[in-house]
DNA sequence: ATTATCTATAGATCTATAGATAATGC
DNA sequence: ATTATCTATAGATCTATAGATAATGC
């Protein structure tokens, strides 16, 4: 029954990885240890070896959820680097996106979760939403600007409003309407 | 232990008030029906006598708080009728909101929930939306403007994120500057 | 000898139901 | 007679712990 040292640590990975994945989709009160477990192929016993509590695997899944989102940003950006912030909201204002029960943003998955924690979950979305901040801010700057701390703010938060509207309402129409209503803004916030 | 009709109906909407606050103060997942019918001074076993099922009472409960929240957007406006829209906005990106645990704009607290309820909850959601939606329109049109129905979407994203952001991060001085670049950002696009 | 994982379980809590009670409303 | 609420409980699930097992690592 006992795993080798490196297979007890890729294990704890996997569990950290799908938590990353399930929480974003059920939310942190969504899903209990044994789903959780079991989708790392493993069984609810093993949780307390690896992990102090749930509130420790929370922390754990938020700043792996928030790595793996400004990851798929920069992916997302270095595919057009002539016009990275196009790219990167167009990937963000997507019905893909919008469909995305595991992979999407942890912000709009779990951010109103993530205020409803405490410090350390916390700090791990800040991290996260400053890094965020920081790759907006250097795409506008691209296109020479100052004020852009501001301006990556207001992008930031159109980009993470919409898709919390979109996703909330039945009328697809609306959705896309949502989408390409603010793909627009935030192209004259950054022009402007 | 009977009680009139008329206490059985006010009962009824105390349960579906006090939802309306607990959901948004816990998620939806994060307060059971004991806790709801005990903080409406009623016990467990009433509940069934009342609604179908916690589903049925999420769905009642939802509606009942984005009428509260468009109806807050109402007074505000009304109360500085020059400047509704500036009015709006300052009572919406304040610190005060962003400590509201119970109170505050229900897209911002359960928005992520909602995406993972079905069609009835959505529907809720889908209507208060509009109502913010068809608030902001008439307060930019005021200011003489076609293609205000873009802007009311971009500049309600843009005041559901801020809020969202603010909350899940510990710096309250990221915060606030999240809230002072997205007002400024919001006067921008209505002036536009 | 140590320990990662397993099975099993404790104790709390969850949604939902059943039957008793007592006040309403015909 | 009806019924809104109560107490009590069923059955499932939750977080967390205990002890057994068997493979690792010294």
């Amino acid at each position: 029954m006992r795993v080798s040292r490196v297979q007890a640590s890729e294990n704890r990975q996997a569990v950290i990885d799908v938590a990353s994945r399930l929480f974003r989709e059920h939310g942190f009160d969504g899903i209990g240890l044994k789903g959780l477990m079991e989708a790392a192929g493993l069984t609810q016993g093993a949780f307390y070896k690896q992990f102090a509590s749930k509130e420790d695997l929370i922390a754990l899944a938020s700043a792996r959820a928030l790595e793996s989102a400004t990851q798929q940003w920069s992916a997302a950006a270095a595919a057009k680097p002539m016009d990275s912030l196009g790219a990167v909201v167009a990937f963000y204002l997507s019905t893909d996106h919008q469909y995305e029960k595991m992979d999407g943003c942890p912000v709009v998955a779990l951010g109103a979760d993530a205020a409803r924690q405490g410090t350390t979950v916390k700090a791990s979305f800040e991290a996260g939403i400053r890094a965020y901040l920081e790759m907006l801010k250097r795409m506008i700057s691209e296109k020479g600007d100052e004020k852009s701390e501001g301006k990556a703010m207001a992008i930031l938060s159109i980009m993470v409003g919409a898709m919390t509207l979109a996703r909330a309402v039945n009328d697809q129409t609306l959705a896309q309407s949502l989408f390409d209503s603010t793909i627009e803004q935030v192209q004259k916030i950054a022009a402007s």
